[in-house]
DNA sequence: TATCCTCGAGTTCA
DNA sequence: CTCGAGGATA
């Protein structure tokens, strides 16, 4: 009866054999582009035969083909969902996570098959191990006629309609021997891109996020609107029979996947049939290496004995099979209850909470702490002290706070969490800026917490890089009061460093075997003396960074010591000077030129430098300052109000900036007069017409001290952008950034349209599918060599 | 003015 | 590695 095109010409009959067509025609094109990923007509035409064939159902609401994809948009709301009995129960598997459970597994097998004492090894059907929702469809004829979850693995929900949205489940299956019946066992989930898109979408709706794919796809299914989950874009694998009637069983489970592809039901492409214990081992490892690259989220790996006559045999243990096993990777995911909320103070004063989490294995590592950013993420992800969250470890190295899970919150409920009004550590205030995220410790270098970050940054490694400073020893010597400042380091005598030791130790409770021995470290605190010491002679850039300047990294650091050379015009650039600096804003330049204008900053530097420490390789300023200097240039630096660099132009026509520096009447240039009002505003504020005044005279001052012409700049990578990414096979990134950089080449943090070339060692991440995405060129270090060395033969 | 690109700063664990 | 924010640019 549904094979309506057989049936005599006439008008109704007309419709049906085109309704027939359609159906047909659409399913496929559902199939090419869901399934196979290749879709073969435009989406325009697939719209059109859609909405005709819309309209022919509404014609004919009686003769609507129980396979037709216009039902896939979804039905309307239903008040529940309905129970479903399990023809045959689904049973859940048993678990392993050790190579020994992999190894009672086969050995277990193989005694169950009699082959223990025989050299033939077993053949499994490996697959993976999808992080989603079980689900069990049940085809009639070849026709979808109800979609199950697994329940308690009797019983379970009827999702017909919700499933019935899902595109890459057929609602017909394909192919000439269709069963009578057959249930398919297999997964629903989402794919991690749609989650991430449905999150985003989640949020502009103001709606609450997701915690991962699982989570999502859960909550899709469940929606008693199958409307809304035909917006979602669900995924389904087939993985295994649970009910056939009317056909024959293949052989083997790799066999069933085989028919099931056959029959248009989606399967992994990742299965693999392999031999025995070693071939489980090493699908379990590739899958592992491939695991983040994966489109979709999986829990671990499946191993089933591959011939089904063998599983027949093996049987169940109480509930679970004895020829399949789960191989779990270590979780990404776990929960975890928020022991308590505490705050960091950084460097800048920043004020970081971080929650203290009861230990919890994620990854395969213990996560004991996880950053909460700032108030604002706090507040927004509502985490409280008791609750349970969900911390996951993904892509990435640090633990992150996904999720509360609000109905493990304690009753009665924890209060929202606030952020100290005081610095913890010092008791300052604390302040938080108008406008940004962060709150800060207002104590400055008086706060102990910054004092000793302010330090370690000091002694860090692409700083002053002093060896064997570590965290413990600073804490220490700050608490000891041997170290009030960063010069202090360099005054430091054998005796103090054993004192501080001792402290230490003590503090901790720690004896180390050399104290126990009854000696004295002396040999520890000689090395130490001696990588202070050695520290003593930095570049000038490094000493610059390791001031710890606000808004002054390694980039700043290294534009300062180009352009101006030395340390000394460097202290006392006005921020109109720095501002013309290539990538030096008013920002920035406000930043630094405050920093040197504090007395206390300037005292410090002189007693660092009293103690001999000295930067290397100071030179006059950079040649192409001359072309900086441009008194316009300056004038527009100066920030002063609504003073842009046309209008300095005209201000300087025929004029030079000490002129103005002099002037009282501004109103004689043809300036608008709010312009006029600005200008006289800022030269009547004390102290402006010497900024000025000094300003002009620092730029005749460094015209005449700059070389007059620059040697030509042409290095073999001049203007070509690199990005390091993963670990080189024989050297470091930083070497790598330093031949880079000697060829004349910049080296990056981020890979946009504009980098040259990614080079790429083991293990590279997110930058390296940047690269593929934007086309940008990769290398290998072997390829990084042979562009280095393609240009020296050049240059020779 | 909006957008893109970089830089700075903070972070976890073995 | 990721976020926020500063700087450059169309």
């Amino acid at each position: 009866m549904s094979d309506a095109s057989s049936q005599p010409a006439s008008l109704p009959d007309n419709d049906l054999a085109r309704m027939a067509a359609l159906v047909e025609e659409l399913n496929r094109h559902i199939y090419n582009y869901h399934v196979l990923d290749a879709p073969t007509i435009p989406d325009a035409e697939y719209d059109r035969m859609f909405r005709e064939l819309q309209e022919l159902e509404s014609m004919h609401p009686t003769r609507v083909s129980p396979d037709t994809p216009t039902s896939r948009v979804g039905a309307a709301p239903i008040p529940e969902f309905k129970q479903v009995t399990h023809a045959v129960p689904m049973l859940s598997l048993n678990n392993g996570f050790q190579i020994e459970d992999v190894d009672n597994f086969d050995r277990r097998v193989r005694e169950g098959l009699d082959l223990h004492q025989n050299a033939r090894e077993v053949a499994y059907a490996a697959e993976l191990k999808f992080d989603g929702l079980a689900m069990s469809l049940r085809y009639e004829n070849g026709v979808f006629v109800q979609a199950a979850t697994r329940g308690d693995g009797y019983t379970g929900e009827d999702v017909t309609a919700n499933i019935r949205t899902v595109r890459v489940i057929p609602l017909r299956l394909h192919g000439p021997d269709i069963p009578d019946v057959l249930e398919v066992r297999g997964e629903v989930l989402m794919f991690k891109d749609d989650f991430a898109k449905l999150n985003a979408r989640q949020r502009e709706a103001g709606q609450k996020e997701f915690a991962n794919p699982r989570n999502a796809a859960a909550g899709s299914l469940r929606q008693l609107d199958a409307r809304i989950t035909a917006q979602r874009k669900l995924r389904f694998f087939a993985y295994g029979i649970g009910l056939l009637e009317g056909a024959e069983m293949p052989e083997s489970h790799s066999g069933v996947l085989d028919w099931f592809d056959r029959l248009g039901l989606p399967v992994s492409k990742e299965r693999a049939v392999v031999t025995g214990r070693d071939g489980l081992l090493g699908y379990y490892k590739d899958i592992g290496a491939r695991r983040d690259s994966l489109p979709y989220e999986i829990d671990g790996v499946v191993y089933k004995v591959d011939r089904l006559a063998d599983q027949r045999q093996l049987g169940f243990v109480s509930r679970a099979p004895r020829f399949a096993l789960a191989h779990k990777f270590p979780a990404e995911e776990a929960l975890t209850v928020v022991q308590a909320i505490d705050v960091q103070v950084g460097r800048t004063g920043a004020i970081t909470p971080v929650a203290r989490l009861v230990p919890v294995s994620v990854g395969g590592v213990t996560v004991t702490n996880a950053t909460l950013h700032n108030e604002d993420e706090v507040r927004r992800k509502d985490v409280r002290v008791g609750d349970t969250v969900i911390v996951r470890r993904a892509g990435d190295v640090i633990p992150e706070v996904m999720a509360v899970v609000l109905e493990r919150r304690p009753v009665p409920q924890p209060p929202v969490y606030e952020l100290p009004k005081t610095c913890p550590v010092c008791g300052s205030h604390v302040v938080r800026e108008e406008g940004e995220a962060i709150a800060r410790c207002s104590g400055g270098l008086s706060c102990a917490a910054q004092r000793k970050e302010a330090i370690r940054h000091f002694a860090g490694r692409r700083m002053m890089d002093i060896e064997g400073l570590g965290d413990r020893y600073i804490d220490s010597l700050v608490e000891c009061n041997l170290i009030h400042g960063v010069a202090d380091l360099y005054k430091l005598t054998q005796a103090d460093l054993l004192d501080m030791k001792r402290l230490a130790d003590e503090r901790e409770g720690v004896t180390p075997e050399t104290v126990r021995q009854g000696k004295v470290p002396t040999k520890w605190a000689d090395n130490l003396l001696g990588a202070i010491a050695a520290s003593k002679q930095p570049p000038l850039e490094r000493l610059l960074f390791a001031l710890g300047i606000r808004h002054v990294g390694e980039s700043t650091a290294k534009t300062l010591a180009d352009w101006l050379g030395s340390l000394a015009l460097v202290r006392r650039a006005p921020a109109a000077l720095l501002r013309v600096l290539p990538d030096i804003g008013g920002t920035v330049a406000e930043s630094i030129a405050e920093f040197f204008a504090e007395e206390k900053n300037q005292r410090a530097i002189d007693a660092l430098l009293a103690t001999g420490v000295a930067p290397r390789g100071e030179h006059v300023p950079k040649a192409q300052l001359r072309e900086k200097l441009d008194e316009v240039a300056l004038l527009a630096a100066l920030d002063i109000p609504k003073l842009t660099e046309p209008r300095a132009r005209q201000l300087l026509a025929g004029r030079t900036l000490d002129d103005l520096a002099h002037l009282r009447v501004f109103s004689v240039f043809g300036l608008p007069d709010t312009i006029v009002g600005a200008l006289e505003g800022w030269m009547a504020q004390p102290g402006n017409r010497d900024i000025l005044a000094n300003l002009s005279a620092l730029r005749r001052e460094l015209l005449e001290a700059l070389p007059e012409e620059a040697a030509a700049p042409e290095g073999g990578l001049a203007g070509k952008t690199f990005v390091l990414t993963g670990t080189l096979p024989t050297m470091s990134r930083d070497a790598a950034g330093a031949l880079i950089e000697a060829a004349g080449g910049k080296v990056s943090g981020s890979v946009s349209k504009k980098t040259s070339y990614v080079v790429a060692g083991a293990e590279a991440g997110s930058k390296l599918e940047k690269a593929g995405a934007l086309g940008v060129t990769v290398l290998d270090e072997t390829g990084l060599l042979a562009l280095l060395a393609e240009l020296n033969e050049k240059q020779e």
